[in-house]
Formats: C-alpha cells, structure tokens, sequence
RNA sequence: GGGUGCUUAGCUCAGCGGUAGAGCGUCGCCCUUACAAGGCGAAUGUCGUAGGUUCGACCCCUACAGCACCCACCA
C-alpha cells in the first residue's frame, strides 16, 4: 500500500490505539519473567489531562513499551482518586448554582449526587490517556468494568483502606486526640500541614498595653492577630530578660475582658524581638500550645474563642459585643476600643507570613479539635532506612535529601476530614462516648455491649487511600500472586511537589504493610512550564492542553478556552494577552507521537522543562522525516528482492556495513538512556541516528547503490535499506508508537519481518560482532572529502545544478568515489598523483587533496587558504605549546599525549599540502 | 533560619579533567522525482565573578553574585 505524500497523524493515529487496546495487547502475561511494573500516581477521577500529566505518562510509556518489546511481563497499573476535597468542592459549586449547600441535600443525597458527576466525567481522562497512546493495563483491578483500572473508592479499594486503618489502629499507630490543627472555615474540616501554604503577605502588627493587675505598671506585647486577645491564657517573657524579671509570676489585667493572667518565663521568646514580650494564646496558636503544655500547672487551659466558621464564640469567657462577629470584623472592632481606651501603643505595617489553604486560599485558623492521627515516628524511621539502604532510589539522586529532611523532621499526621466524600472513618462511639474502631458495623456492635452505637461522620485524607495504592491495587489485605510478582513496582514516575503527599507515604505504608518497599526506583519528573519558564496557570492563560498539542486548534477556540471560567477581569486579559501574542494562529496540529517525541527530549534531569512549540514543531517534522524516507525505502524495495533469502549472493559495500555498525551504536546508546531514565538522550540519540545519518548519508548513497548494475548490490543495498530501518522504527517506537505501528506495517515484510504488531516485537538489541570499525573508518573519510568538497563549492558560489569535475589525489576507497561522485555533484571524480597546476581552490580531508575543476578569481582563493592556513597556524602553536611542556608530556595519559602529537601530525600535513598553493598564487595584496 | 537546583551561542538546553555541542532562530544558495514539515553551506560563545587544586578546569574545591524552588513557630 502505497503512503500518503506526507505525514499526517490523525489518520495513522486513529488507526491504532482501538486496535491494539482490543486485542489485548496491554493486558499483562503472568507466564513470561521478569516482570515489569509501574504504578500511575492516579489522577484526579473527575480532572482533565494537563501537560504534567502528558509528561509523566509518556515516559512511564516509554518504559513500559519498552520492557514489554523486551519480551518482560509487564503491568501498567492505573487507576483514579476520588480526590475527597477537590472533587467536593467541584460538586458544591454546583449546587452552589443551584442555590443549595450540601446540607440542604444530606449527607446521603449529596454522595448520590458526587457518584452521579463522578460516572458523568469519570472517563475523560482516561480517554485523553488513550489519545496520548499510554500502554496502561486498563481491565486491570477495574472492578467497575469501565476499563479505567481501579478508583480508590470502589469496594475492594475501599476494603483495604477500612483494614489499615483497623490493623493500625489496633498497633496503636493511629489515635484520636484534641489537637490544635490547621482549620479551613470555609471548607469546615481540618487539614494537614502539608496543605498549608504560607505566603508573605503585608498586613500589620498593633503593639498592645496589658495593665499590671492591682498596681501600676503595664506589659506591652506586639501581636499580628489582635482579635486572639480574648483567647489570650499568659504573657510570656523570657527569663533572662533583666526588664522584666521582676514581673514573672505576677498578674496582668487582658484588655477589652475582665479575666487577669500570669506573667510567666519561658525560653521561647527573643528578647530581642519587638518588646519582648508575647501574648500566649494556645488555643489558636501552634507555638503558644507549646509554651502553654510547659507551663500547664500555673496557666489556665487553652480557650477556643472561634467557631468553625471563624466567628467569634459565643463563650462566657467572650465579651458580649464581639460574639458572632466575624474574625476579621472583631479585629477591627477591638483595634478601635484597644484604642478608645488608650491601650493601643502602636499600630504598624508589617510582613508576615500567611498560613493559607491550599484549597479554598481561605486564611486557615488553628483550631483545637478532635482529630485522628498516625503516628509517624516509627514509620518515617523505616522509610528513612530503606532509602538509606539503596533498596529505594531516587532519579535524580538529589531528591534523596529532600526526602530525608522531611522524615527527619516528620510530625504526627492527621488524617480525619470533616468532609463527607471520602472514606469514612471505621469508628463508631456507644453513648458513653467510648471509641470502638471496626471494619464493620456488625463488628463494631459485637465489640461493645451497648447501643446504640454512632459512627464517626468524618472520612480519611484522600492521601491516606493514595499512599496504600503499591499494595491495595495488586489485591491486598490477599495473599494474592500479584502481591508476588509486581511488589515492587519497577519504578514511580511522578513530580517533586507530591514527595511528601504521596512518595514518602507509599515507601511508609508499603514497608508496615507487606514488608517490602513499593517501588525500586524514584524518577521524579520536571515541572512543565512554558516556553519561557513560566509556572503554567490558568490566571496567566499560559496553560496548554495537551489535547490541543496532538489535534490543533483555531485562534478563536483557543482564545474561549483559555478565557472560560476566568471570573477576575484582570485574568480575562492576562490570558487573552498572552494568547494573542503567543499564538495569534492558533495550534498546528502535531500529533500524539510529535508531541511524545518534543516530551521525552526535553526530559533531562533538569527539574523544570520549558515547553517549547518550535520543539514540537522541530519533532513532528522528524516525523515527517521518518515517514518519507519510509516511502523512499518502499518505493525502491516493495515487490524487489530484498535478500531476505540467503539464496542469492549480496555485496556489501562499506556504507552498508557502516549504517548497521551506527545502528547497533544507537542501540547501545539507547538502551543506556533508558536505564538511566535519561529520555533526551534516548531521543537525540535516534534522532540523530534517523536524519543525520540514516537520511542525510545512507539514503543518498543507496541511491547510487540501486543504480548499480550488479544485483548483488542492489539486492545488499535493499537489504540494508530495510533491515535497518526496520530495527530504528523497533527501537524509536517506546517514544512514538503510533507512526512506527503504521510504517512497521509496511517494512517488516521487507526485512523478512513478521507478527502483527510492532508493540509485541523484540526490541532491538545491539550487537557488538556487528560493529564494523574499518567500515566506519572508510565513511568517515568518505564523509570528510564530501564535506569538503560540498564546502569548496560553496565558498566558490558554484551553483548547486553545475557538475564539476574533482581532482583527487591519493587512492580514493570505493565508499569515497561512491559517495563524492552523487553528493558533491561530481561530474567527473578525476583520480591523480598531482594536482594539476592551477589556481583552482584546494582542500585536504585525510589523505587526499581535492580540487574542483573551476576558474577562479586569485585574491578570492587566495583570502580562502590564508583564513585555513592562519587557523593550522594557530592549532600547531597551540599543540606545540602543549607538547614543549615537559611536565605534560610526563605526567598526562601517554593516550592524551600521544593524541595531541596525532593532531601535530595532522596539522602539519595538511598545512604541508595548503601553504605551497598559498605562496604560488603570489604574495599578498 | 535550614536546604536544593540553576547560571554554556540571540532563545531553550545538553555536555565533559584533554579540539566548546544540539534544536530553534539568523544569513547565503537551491522548488535536485523520499521529504520545502526539505537540501547544501555559513556566522555566532573571555562556558556568572574571583581565587584554589592540576601538566591541563566549562568540568573538581572554596568564596561571592544573581535567579528559581522547598522546608521552618519568631509574636
């Protein structure tokens, strides 16, 4: 079947992926050995394919296809997260809309309402997944038969969840307490600290006089948050600070209420600091808790003087006129009577860092409240010492160091929500408030003799679920063969920002639970930004859709998209701005394997990539590249002989040895990349490979080669032809699957191939026996006089379409007259002991000099060989510098020394040949 | 405050103790029947700064500067 004209994806990629999915190409093959497995840090179930996202899964396919060409059993596990937070909020919006909470609804009807969105937009990334070509073992733990692997949420997931959190709390590793913890007033639930981020922002700090109690006198404490005053238990000074000694142990009057409270000493305040003295509010403040659990006997409890919506409580301890207020109203309002009343000392801008959300944005309080908890000690030391062990790394390896410190440093984890979309806890409370942690109700109710019992309404972190996934997707709490064969996982691709989320939980959980760690190794991904090393945001409108990438899209759709949900004006334009100016075209289409192809290149160990169109645009040319020198190979081979056969002799010429020595070169480089995690240079060595030399060289020979009267040839350059690009579109297609699949097709059959797809032939493996040095030799050579004649033509402005004829000395090689007659557009290749007397410009490549038959202006060769001569001049005196030195030619390599003498050698030969035609075309002007 | 990474051609980035590289862009010549999504040729760098180690440093060490990011409780 004869190729299109060019490439042009959509039509090869629509072709495939269905196919392959359907003959089950993807599934793994527990009978073959070793196996092979990654896990994919599962996506949002309800998100959108973003470039990250299209990043990692290219290289996970990459390997993934690449060990399974290799003949491994490999399992791709995937899967979706049910998200608790992300995917409630999306949910609430919409009733939001609607003009209801989730309360209106119940907890019952609204977790109708998130599984019926859930079904709704469930299957959008993993249909975006399948454009990308991703390889994943999609009927693998896929007990909802959607073909979407597992989702955290599903029974047999959830199963598991209950039992870790039964089998750990049962060890003691989880407990319930009152904790002070992060607390999102909008959202209404706790949060973890790794959800919290803070930012400096400018806001104020009011210094604040509290009277001495009975006396004269008066403390006065700086404060950034004025309305916790009224949650105020002690002021606290340090006890070394001579100014105010002589007040520890007395009393001061708290403004704006009619409690008194200590004066007390501890380390924790910097004298140096403000005025030395802090307010101790332990009650909404994390450092204050501490000071208050070291002073507990003289100090009275911690007071909660917010609600859970951040209003001021209606506690006794309050007074009256603040009750209700709002946290920022109330701060106003006490600032204003602090004032009134004289007690405001100061009022200042300040600095200070934040504490936000990392969800709602919403300025998070601390909050005493009764939360659930792992214990984290004993596991991160377990999880400390399997990396430490080697039995986990990390790509690159510095990433070991972030890890490390956050282990070493790793505070209890609290992992209850006050949401309802989620696991929800498995702990039910009888109605003397005692605790009774089971994996079922019934359980539950046999445990403990009273009813009735209450469950927990509170559901699990989403991470809890996440970071069981190594385990609980291959079947666990079962002893099932899985478990055996793919735990560890091979590797875990995934980003920096979700080590702690989610790589140093998986590496805890996996060891409590199973004894082993999840995966060998750790390949964390760059962060894609934009061609300008922008974070991608949608605020900026600098976000891409990988989708867009493969399929295009016009200006004007672009422009909505990136426009659509943009609520600030200031955004609206921003983004508009930018994809005016940025693609005031729109996106060409490129296709899934170009934009596969730009991802693995970019893929370096640098920790962000660029995302750069051009690039793309560079890779989906290569493609083009690929798919004709296809249609060269097809044309010139189909329905020929190809020596497939060892019936018929072939002659193989110096070319054809030295393009298959290339090709097994390729392979080794390759086959390093990979296992290196170095994608780039995985693509930039079959790049290379492709067009600068398959193409640029070989293709152009073998034309001369076909032209041959011996078939011999013809039959060896047929061969050639299709035996090596057979092999390259093997060895490229982990990175670009689809075209390889289409042109595969099409060439096997040449190269004596067969099987019905290119996913499930071997991968190519380089063989040293055919290395073919002298080969390689000889085209070098060959390679140099061309260039070097191309490089005289040029400089003589002789045009393209004229045939010259060169004179050559010395005793060309077949692979040099083979070569330099087509690609130098040689008419005549005229092989002599001397060249002849003439002005005509000269070049030297190894052995030969080489002279093209033309007139030529003097000066103008004559300026030509003084700029080659001038620059061996100055390569001689470097190298004679280098080699005068004594203590170089003693202590260096005798290899280095004896190359850099090689390169005398070669310099002055070639000098030796040009400086004789330089003083016959007379002196200088 | 602690930590990490980066600084190489106009741009985006590889690189390595021994001759500075790629892609894109730029310039010149070509619509040569695989490919104009192409071919051929060319130009372009005190490898952030200052020291040190070494026969030799873009590379190793130290300090400094700039940029970026992560962690952390200074009211």
């Amino acid at each position: 079947m004869a190729l299109d004209k060019s490439f042009d994806p959509r039509a090869v990629e629509g072709r495939w992926y269905a196919r392959w999915e359907t003959k089950g190409y993807f599934s793994s093959a527990c009978a073959k050995s070793p196996s092979y497995c990654i896990q994919l840090p599962p996506p949002n179930v309800t998100g959108t394919l973003h470039m990250g996202h299209a990043f990692q899964q290219t290289l996970m396919d990459a390997l993934v296809r690449m060990h399974r060409m290799r003949g491994e059993d490999v399992n791709w596990v995937v899967g979706t997260d049910h998200a608790g937070i992300a995917t409630q909020i999306v949910v609430e919006r919409q009733l939001q809309e609607e003009g209801k909470t989730r309360h209106d609804l119940g907890r019952e009807a609204f977790l109708e309402r998130v599984w019926q969105w859930k079904q709704q937009s469930g299957s959008t990334i993993t249909r975006q997944m399948r454009r990308l070509g991703a390889s994943a073992n999609w009927s693998y733990a896929d007990t909802e038969g959607q073909n979407a692997g597992y989702f955290t949420m599903d029974a047999r997931m959830s199963r598991a969840v209950i039992e870790v959190f039964v089998r750990l709390y049962e060890e003691g590793l989880i407990y319930r307490g009152k904790r002070l913890v992060n607390w999102d007033p909008v959202l209404g639930t706790a949060v973890s600290d790794l959800e919290v981020d803070s930012e400096e922002e400018d806001g104020k700090i009011w210094e604040i006089r509290y009277p001495l109690a009975g006396g004269p006198g008066s403390i006065v404490v700086a404060t950034t948050r004025p309305e916790t005053m009224l949650g105020d238990v002690a002021v606290a000074v340090n006890p070394g600070d001579e100014r105010y000694v002589a007040l520890v142990g007395k009393r001061v009057q708290l403004p704006l209420t009619d409690r008194s409270i200590p004066v007390i000493a501890d380390d924790y305040v910097d004298p140096e600091f403000g005025t030395g003295c802090v307010k101790i509010t332990p009650g909404h403040d994390f450092n204050d808790y501490k000071v208050w659990e070291r002073h507990r006997a003289a100090v009275a409890a911690p007071l909660s003087i917010l609600t859970l919506d951040a209003r001021i409580a209606d506690d006794a301890a309050v007074p009256k006129r603040y009750r209700g207020l709002d946290r920022f109203e109330a701060r106003d309002r006490m600032v204003f009577d602090l004032r009134e009343k004289g007690l405001l000392v100061s009022e200042k801008p300040y600095k200070l860092r934040v504490p936000r959300s990392g969800r709602t944005g919403v300025i998070v309080e601390p909050m005493l409240t009764d939360q659930w908890f792992v214990k984290m000690d004993s596991l991160a030391r377990s999880g400390l010492a399997a990396v430490a062990k080697g039995e986990v790394r990390f790509f690159p390896e510095h990433w070991t160091t972030t890890y490390n410190q956050w282990l070493e440093n790793i505070q209890d984890w609290c992992i209850s929500r006050q949401l309802w979309w989620g696991h929800q806890i498995p702990a039910w409370y009888d109605d003397e408030g005692n605790v009774i942690v089971a994996r079922s109700e019934a359980e539950a109710l046999a445990k403990s003799n009273r009813k009735p019992l209450r469950r927990d309404p509170d559901v699990l972190d989403t991470w809890f679920s996440s970071a069981l996934v190594p385990f609980t997707s291959l079947g666990w709490p079962e002893k099932t063969p899985d478990l055996e064969r793919y735990l560890p996982s091979s590797v875990l691709v995934t980003g920096f920002d979700i080590i702690f989320f989610w790589v140093a939980r998986m590496i805890m959980m996996t060891l409590h639970f199973t004894g082993r760690v999840p995966f060998r190794d750790v390949y964390i991904n760059a962060i894609v930004r934009d061609a300008e090393g922008q974070k991608m945001s949608k605020s900026k409108g600098n976000t891409l859709d990988p989708l867009d990438l493969i399929d295009g899209i016009g200006f004007e759709p672009l422009l909505s998209k990136s426009t659509a949900g943009l609520l600030k004006a200031e955004h609206r334009r921003k983004a508009e701005k930018y994809v005016r100016s940025h693609f005031p075209d729109g996106i060409p289409a490129f296709g899934a394997d170009a934009l596969r192809f730009t991802f693995a290149s970019l893929a370096s160990f640098a920790r962000t990539l660029n995302f750069d169109l051009g690039r793309c645009e560079g890779y989906r040319n290569f493609c083009n590249k690929l798919w004709n020198a296809t249609r060269f190979v097809l044309m010139n081979a189909e329905g020929q002989d190809c020596g497939t056969g060892d019936t018929k002799p072939v002659a193989l010429s110096a070319w054809d040895r030295w393009i298959v020595s290339l090709l097994q070169r390729t392979e080794a480089e390759v086959e390093k990349g990979f296992a290196e995690y170095r994608f780039d240079n995985v693509a930039a060595a079959i790049y290379r490979f492709v067009w600068d030399e398959y193409c640029d060289w070989y293709l152009e020979v073998a034309k001369e080669q076909l032209k041959s009267s011996d078939p011999a040839i013809q039959r060896a350059t047929r061969r050639t032809l299709a035996k090596v690009l057979e092999a390259t579109l093997r060895l490229a297609h982990p990175i670009i699957p689809f075209i390889t699949e289409e042109l595969w097709q099409n060439v096997a059959p040449l190269a004596g191939k067969t099987g019905e797809t290119i996913m499930l032939a071997p991968y190519p493996k380089s063989q040293l026996e055919k290395i073919d040095e002298a080969a390689e030799q000889e085209v070098a050579l060959a390679k140099e006089v061309v260039n070097a004649a191309r490089n005289l033509r040029s400089e003589m402005k002789i045009p393209p379409k004229e045939r010259i004829a060169l004179y050559i000395t010395g005793d060309p090689s077949p692979a040099v007259v083979a070569a330099t007659v087509p690609l130098a557009r040689i008419s005549d290749l005229r092989k002599v002991v001397e060249l002849p007397q003439s002005e005509s410009p000269v070049a030297v490549a190894g052995p030969h000099r080489i002279m093209p038959h033309v007139e030529v202006d003097p000066a103008a060769e004559r300026a030509r060989l003084g700029k080659e001569v001038a620059r061996l001049e100055a390569e001689i005196t470097k190298c004679r510098a280098k080699l005068g030195n004594a203590s170089f030619v003693e202590r260096a390599p005798a290899k280095v020394v004896e190359q850099e003498r090689a390169r005398l050698a070669s310099f002055e030969a070639t000098l030796a040949k040009l400086r004789p035609r330089l003083d016959r075309l007379g002196p200088r002007s």
